[in-house]
DNA sequence: AGAAAAATTTATCAAATGATAAAAAAGGGA
DNA sequence: TCCCTTTTTTATCATTTGATAAATTTTTCT
């Protein structure tokens, strides 16, 4: 997935200002396993994914606890950092090799208060951002761990293959040994 | 909380900016036990709270899960329909009678395409949004619910008083019953 | 105030999940 | 390929939470 279809999916740019707006881009390459974003730590980067899967954890006195998973032109954000530039709640990993968007936010504020299409560009990808966190709460209060691994498995079918069982678990908030005991039971 | 409270709040306007936003708002009564906000419908109207406690919350066969409370300054929205024009997932109910400033939205598109700052002023409100849609996702996944619940009672020490505690074992994602269990055990 | 409705507590039993440990299977690197 | 590490499965027992029902307390309405 590239630049333009990342940008144009948030909301439809003029040439002029998506120009502006993609100067603050580069492209840049990560290995599997790399921890992208740190909980502890202000971040001046947010990324979008060209190519590869990462996910959003937080690790609560030894448990991991996975928030969400990114696919191709899904965002890599510390939202905390982007919004309030504070340290924010979550890590994202990469789970296997990446190509990433990476934008620099320091500029991105000065166009906010430049160019109104640049500034309801951020709106729409704020907004978008809000409708899946908001999607994330609801389907995970929703239904048994059975209910809802069965819902990930018809809506994310490939992610079953590109995801270890144990981050799975962890997004359903159940043990990893759970949920192998919930797929015995399903076969 | 006044209207000019809320929106300062929000993002920084300038005088005439904020005279242009403030004539799309209206104040507005409402009785408790409204439901406000209905899950099965497109709303044009969002809503800050003047004065008052609301609940937002979804039914899933006979069982009622609570996703979040407001109170003076926070937002009534079916996010869905502010943002996507859709019907949402939520119903909002009042949980007090209610003194509301009322936003219909219908005329807001116009205004972030001709008004930079109010542009401004609704990205930051989605933002905004976001950061506290992030903290209920992750204090819903954290610890077990005698935990949650002494969170709860810790930083929403009122609410308690305000709230009766089937709604608030639904936000914790327990049943009622075991809320009073867990009640039980701490005393 | 008094009656009716709603909310909360208490109790019992069943079901789901956690914690732990150990075995089996899969994956990665020299 | 082979060895070592990581991941997944399986098993056992303890704990938490759910479902249901009934009793008690609180709230609402006239």
């Amino acid at each position: 997935m590239n630049i333009d279809q990342i940008l144009d999916k948030i909301y439809p740019l003029s040439a002029k200002s998506k120009l502006v707006l993609k100067e603050n881009f580069i492209e840049v390459s990560f290995p599997k396993h790399l921890i992208i974003i740190r909980a502890d730590k202000v971040e001046k980067n947010i990324y979008f994914i060209k190519k590869g899967i990462a996910r959003t954890f937080s690790r609560i006195d030894d448990n991991e606890i996975t928030f969400s998973f990114g696919k191709e032109g899904d965002t890599i954000a510390s939202l905390k950092s982007y919004i309030a530039n504070q340290k924010g709640y979550e890590n994202i990993e990469l789970l296997e090799d990446c190509e990433l968007y990476e934008l620099n936010t320091e500029n991105l504020q000065n166009l906010f208060n430049e160019n109104i299409e640049i500034a309801n560009w951020g709106r729409k990808f704020a907004e978008q951002e809000l409708i899946k966190a908001e999607e994330r709460l609801i389907s995970r209060q929703l239904g048994t761990a059975t209910e809802r691994y069965n819902e990930l498995l018809k809506n994310y079918p490939d992610l079953i293959q590109r995801v270890q069982l144990g981050h799975i678990a962890s997004y359903l908030g159940i043990t990893q040994v759970s949920l192998s005991r919930i797929r015995t039971n399903i076969k």
